[in-house]
DNA sequence: TAAAAATACTCCATAGGTATTTTAT
DNA sequence: ATAAAATACCTATGGAGTATTTTTA
């Protein structure tokens, strides 16, 4: 069978005219009856019921009707979703991101997309960590990741989107929550809360930098996994803690955040994804990022 | 656009190889890629990336391909719900009854439906007099009524499915209520609540034509249109009816029913579907119908 | 008897086959 | 060097056209 039957039959059951049904359809009567014959008789069904003076459909008719017309919308339908996908305009997209893009690049991405492209839709793999976004993009788990460099992974596509600096949080009450802005070396004495040293995390790296910068190590240092929890920490008043700026976005009562001096250290973020051509709704979605961030 | 172009791109994508999916297909390799290409060109959308050493699927391939599936499928569902169809094994029946089919009737049909031809479904009308029945079937908006003859239209079937006594229904705590059985004269003075008298209801008549046989007429007739209402009259003391005697099975506290003797006059319940041969799922719904009714 | 579907046949477009070339690893 | 897809060309199936017959209201 092939889909010209079903075109035929729909013409047919709509027109109820054999003689107007080809008109039509552009072709001659006979042919079209012998495609109609033909189709019932693969069916085993007979679909109309046909006298010289009209032609009825009969209940396997009026129900195959529905269907055929159905099944011809969906072909349609397939190849115009085809070509959205090849234009980037519809897919899906993995994204992986760490606890740092989830407060502001996160969000307003989704946004702009949701205008933009609403053919596109995300699957957000919540908060990983740079490493293990590599991993994930190679092996394919993840289309595209929100990440730290460095990426030390030749076969990713790395582009950074923006750099901000370290700022800091503290507890709100804590005596250096009252200055507008702080002095690095001013938290030298202070219990730390950063992330876990044994993944390999660019922020913890960068803290350690930021501090032995500043001309100190610093001390009593508890680990926690997501940034929520560690801005939850501070707040708490268990410690202070050092993050990249847009963390900010993230208010939680009880802690404050303060930029900083006596660090030049920047963090960066940047996007990744598996270097090849063939990911349209990938590319839309990453010059739309690009656009977004490396903008302002 | 025909299915071949479908069933052909499966099978290449299943087998991400033109020589293999064209050995499936009993054809030879050349008039695959052929058919393929033409595909893509139709589309106007690339949806196979093809090397000499391998062939991978683009974005647009992968989506089109589970659409493809689907149409596929459904173009097989379609045949084979027409051919249910056609033998009855599934389709669609709009009913009509009166309110004595309601309390068991109804029930026990719709039972052995569903687990006899679970591929019928019924749409049941609700409550409707003879005379709209026979009006309702003869516009189309009903398939089959279950009413209570004598139908005046010879372009209806009808098949008459039992027959039943009269039965009284008086208040529990009525004088009467304490015999197990009652001589309908022994109502002659009591208030009556029946059908409406304007509209035709056959049952109705039976009541005027039963009492009329016993030497009465029923004084004091209050009239309500559903025989549930009818019945809750009675169980709050406003009267007395006389119903068939399967309104038995609508129980409800208060109300007693009671055999009469006195009368001979019975009702009937039918079936009724426009004549004609092409309803197969109706046929079948009939023929059940009569197989459970008529057995008994 | 007239309108419309079915039948009989003819033709040609194109699906499919065969032989060969091109290409990428 | 080789496996596999593409190209070139040929064949023949079957979709579509024309002429005619059959059917039924």
């Amino acid at each position: 069978m092939e889909l010209r039957h079903l075109r035929y039959f729909v013409v047919v059951a709509q027109e109820r005219h054999f003689g107007r049904a080809a008109a039509r359809l552009h072709i001659a009567q006979p042919p079209l009856s012998q495609q109609i014959r033909r189709l019932e008789a693969e069916l085993g069904v007979q679909l109309l019921l046909r006298t010289t003076r009209r032609v009825e459909l009969t209940a396997a008719g009026e129900r195959y009707l529905e269907r055929a017309q159905a099944v011809l919308a969906a072909v349609e339908a397939a190849g115009n979703e085809a070509v959205m996908v090849s234009l980037g305009d519809a897919g899906h997209v993995a994204i992986g991101f760490t606890g740092s893009a989830t407060y502001e690049v996160l969000p307003a991405l989704a946004r702009a997309l949701r205008r933009d492209l609403p053919g596109i839709t995300l699957d957000l793999k919540g908060e990983m960590l740079t490493p293990d976004q590599a991993t994930a993009l190679l092996e394919g788990t993840l289309d595209l990741g929100f990440l730290r460099p460095p990426v030390r992974e030749s076969r990713l596509e790395v582009r950074v989107l923006r750099s901000e600096p370290l700022i800091a949080v503290l507890p709100e009450q804590h005596p250096l929550a009252r200055r507008s802005v702080l002095r690095l070396k001013d938290l030298r004495d202070e219990p730390f809360i950063g992330y876990p040293s044994h993944r390999r995390s660019t922020v913890h790296e960068a803290v350690l930098e930021a501090c032995d910068q500043a001309g100190f190590v610093p001390g009593e240092l508890q680990e926690v996994a997501e940034t929520s929890t560690l801005v939850s920490f501070v707040a708490a008043g268990l410690g202070v803690a050092l993050v990249p700026e847009s963390v900010r976005h993230l208010q939680i009562t009880g802690a404050a955040y303060r930029p900083l001096t006596g660090t030049t250290r920047r963090v960066e973020l940047a996007a990744a994804m598996l270097a090849g051509p063939d990911r349209p709704a990938l590319r839309r979605v990453l010059e739309r990022a690009e656009a977004l961030f490396t903008g302002d």
